[in-house]
RNA sequence: GGGCCCGUGGCCUAGCCAGGAUAGGGCGCCGGCCUUCGGAGCCGGAGACCCCGGGUUCAAAUCCCGGCGGGCCCA
């Protein structure tokens, strides 16, 4: 265990002895003070003197009286005292050194194990294939593998899956797309040297508006009235302008092949019949052809995918096809039970769930954060039409993420515009008898990823690729590292400035609270100064470097009186911390903690770094203590790299 | 029209859930630091009615109510 976690929640055990609150609730209030002014640890005592009707002077010779008679407690403890109400704790630096030292010098540093394991499945990403991944969706991936980091680090089980969006409109559009140019899509990535979720992404923006406009060139004919025909014109001239960008974009000659073929089709048959014709042989598995071209274009894109996310060192335990929950009938027997429920209802037409009864349960309420006073409608579960809509689906998929993991608790990060629909699924998986599922499941959600001016739209070609701005931030990040590395080889270069990109795009979209919005800004997010994924990166190779030079620590011979001068004191409190920060980051399932973090410990470090010499110590026993020192920064610093998923950079 | 989220120096952001001691950082701006443990750094400075108005409290950026502005969702 750690030491440092296991001080604060020994102090919070006899802290709830004394008052009578819980631990818990006296973890929360006991404040980490990093200036040495108040004291290292400090607890208000105010309410407390009220709520216990005691003088400050009585509940602090009390509360001091309980903590220095604990031996295992007062030992990393060297003074408490009372300042304006507070409750101040002063550690002892050197005791906590010869902990932490020995810690280093026997295995290694790590986070704290809860003692509540559970099994937690974490969905994320789940990016829709006809789109190549743009910044939204990495800020999906960050914070989903960071939280399954943090939350495997923590001692949990922890099952990472993405959810292949395959069946539906859209991807029978691509689909469509792709049988009229008649080459499959690795083909096509191969022939025009594009990966195959751009290619696959421009087929489907293509064909998805040479659909719109023979739609509205259709209605343009049948206009009833001048005023109606201006406006169906405008309208189509706005798609026309968008083709032309995507076409534009597109690599050269793909747009040539598919206007061609989407002409004859026109001419041919009706393109609408086709389309729909798709969609639904697909879902019913009725036709093979169909069911190759999808899968295979499909799985294509997803092969693009992993390429990407392969370089933010992204990786999933299990891809879970849509297709496949609608296959394997999951969603007809839920379809099916419903029939059977008593909540079962018509609504405008077609098979609904009435979730009012529900949405009054005291149970529900406690656990799904339901809006104030809105009224949920029915969720309609399918169509007039007999097809299902994905809010069906998704309570299909839902119920089997539990059913194949033996999960306690479920995380899907998916993006807050979802968030009406996300409680709806909840509140039917409730009604159906799913109660357990649906109290355990947790939508995380974020805002949205905005380029300054507009919303990304992946249709009308406007999106910043992810791979965009990793190519873009590794051409920046390979320019500096040649500057600085001269003589490195270009493989080794390579290698850092990936490195750097990776560090710089993950960090930018941890570091922020998941709640605000970001406006996407390639300079600031690929910013390698200040508070940065490449600062944290280069303050690891910095403290790596002194220690290259140093050849070893000779454990035997530190002065622990090292430990007294305040940058030195500092800097130790900060890095001791780290695991007791990244538990709590994991617990409250805020990464954002620990990005915060490792800015700190970073800050402090460079700021020792560059008053006090390591290397030029004359006093042999104090710059073994700071190369120790060295060495506890640099492995908190690479075990909070190693948990947000920044790339650890010995050399940069 | 209704719901959800956000509002902190010129810009970005931490703190808000769990009220408590001079509101932390970063970018930009101004002035310093390369006879070297890596300047992607360090030191100093200017810059904040914590969106507005009420309320609760010994104490409010933080909690409650009512506005305003922006985003998202539903209609």
């Amino acid at each position: 265990m750690d030491p440092y976690y296991e001080l604060v929640d020994g102090i919070a055990s006899l802290l709830s002895e004394a008052t009578g609150d819980s631990r818990s609730d006296l973890l929360k209030l006991i404040r980490t003070s990093s200036g040495a002014k108040y004291g290292d640890l400090s607890f208000p005592l105010m309410r407390y003197t009220k709520q216990l009707d005691v003088d400050s002077h009585d509940l602090f010779s009390a509360l001091k009286n309980k903590i220095t008679s604990n031996e295992g407690l007062s030992k990393y403890i060297s003074n408490t005292s009372l300042v304006k109400g507070y409750l101040n704790i002063t550690l002892n630096e050197e005791e906590l050194s010869r902990e932490y030292f020995g810690i280093l010098c026997r295995s290694s540093v790590k986070v704290p194990e809860t003692k509540e394991r559970k099994t937690i499945v974490i969905e994320h990403t789940s990016a829709n294939p006809v789109h190549p991944l743009h910044m939204g969706h990495a800020r999906n991936s960050s914070l989903g593998d960071t939280l399954s980091r943090l939350l495997k680090a923590r001692g949990h089980s922890v099952n990472t899956r993405f959810y292949v969006d395959d069946v539906g409109r859209q991807s029978a559009v691509a689909a469509l797309g792709g049988m009229l140019i008649g080459v499959s899509i690795r083909e096509l990535a191969k022939k025009y040297g594009v990966k195959p979720d751009w290619i696959l992404g421009y087929i489907y923006s293509m064909t998805h508006l040479l659909l719109d406009i023979s739609d509205l060139t259709r209605k343009i004919g049948e206009a009833g009235s001048d005023e109606e025909e201006k406006d169906l014109i405008r309208r189509r001239d706005d798609l026309l302008i968008d083709l032309s960008r995507v076409i534009d974009n597109a690599p050269k000659g793909l747009g040539d092949e598919l206007l061609e073929a989407f002409e004859k089709l026109e001419e041919e048959s009706d393109p609408f019949e086709k389309l729909k014709y798709i969609m639904r042989s697909y879902e019913s598995k009725s036709d093979e052809e169909i069911v190759r071209l999808i899968r295979e274009s499909v799985e294509a894109s997803l092969e693009g995918f992993r390429e990407t996310l392969g370089l933010m060192d992204v990786y999933f335990d299990d891809w879970d096809w849509e297709s496949d929950i609608v296959w394997s009938g999951l969603v007809w027997i839920i379809i099916d039970e419903a029939k059977r429920s008593p909540h079962a209802t018509m609504y405008k037409g077609a098979l609904a769930l009435d979730l009012s009864e529900t949405v009054s349960s005291e149970d529900v309420a406690r656990h799904i954060e339901l809006p104030k006073t809105i009224e949920i409608p029915p969720l309609i579960l399918v169509r007039s039409d007999g097809t299902t809509l994905y809010t069906t689906r998704d309570i299909a998929y839902t119920i089997y993420k539990y059913e194949k993991t033996g999960a306690d608790n479920v995380i899907n990060v998916i993006g807050a515009d979802q968030r009406l629909p996300q409680i709806q699924i909840r509140l039917a998986l409730y009604t159906l008898g799913y109660e357990r599922e649906a109290l355990n499941t947790l939508h995380y959600s974020y805002e949205i990823v905005r380029l300054p001016g507009e919303r990304m739209s992946g249709r009308k070609g406007r999106l910043l690729g992810l791979d965009t701005v990793l190519k873009e931030t590794f051409e920046k990040a390979l320019n500096e590292v040649a500057k600085r590395n001269p003589g490195m080889s270009e493989a080794e270069k390579e290698d850092i400035a990936w490195k750097i990109a990776v560090g710089a795009v993950r960090y930018s979209m941890i570091s922020i609270n998941a709640m605000r919005p970001i406006t996407y800004s390639v300079d600031r997010a690929t910013s390698f100064e200040g508070s940065s994924g490449p600062y944290i990166q280069y303050t690891y190779a910095r403290a790596n470097g002194i220690l290259r030079k140093l050849r070893g620590i000779n454990w035997e011979n530190i002065n622990y009186a090292t430990a007294g001068g305040p940058l030195v004191r500092d800097l130790l409190l900060t890095a001791i911390r780290l695991p007791y920060f990244a538990a709590k980051a994991a617990d409250d399932l805020k990464p954002e903690l620990l990005a915060n973090y490792l800015i700190e410990l970073s800050d402090k470090f460079n700021s020792w770094y560059q008053r006090d010499s390591v290397l030029q110590e004359e006093d042999y026993g104090a710059k073994m203590y700071k190369a120790a020192l060295t060495l506890l920064v640099k492995e908190m610093l690479g075990l909070g790299m190693g948990l947000t998923g920044i790339p650890l950079t010995p050399r940069m």
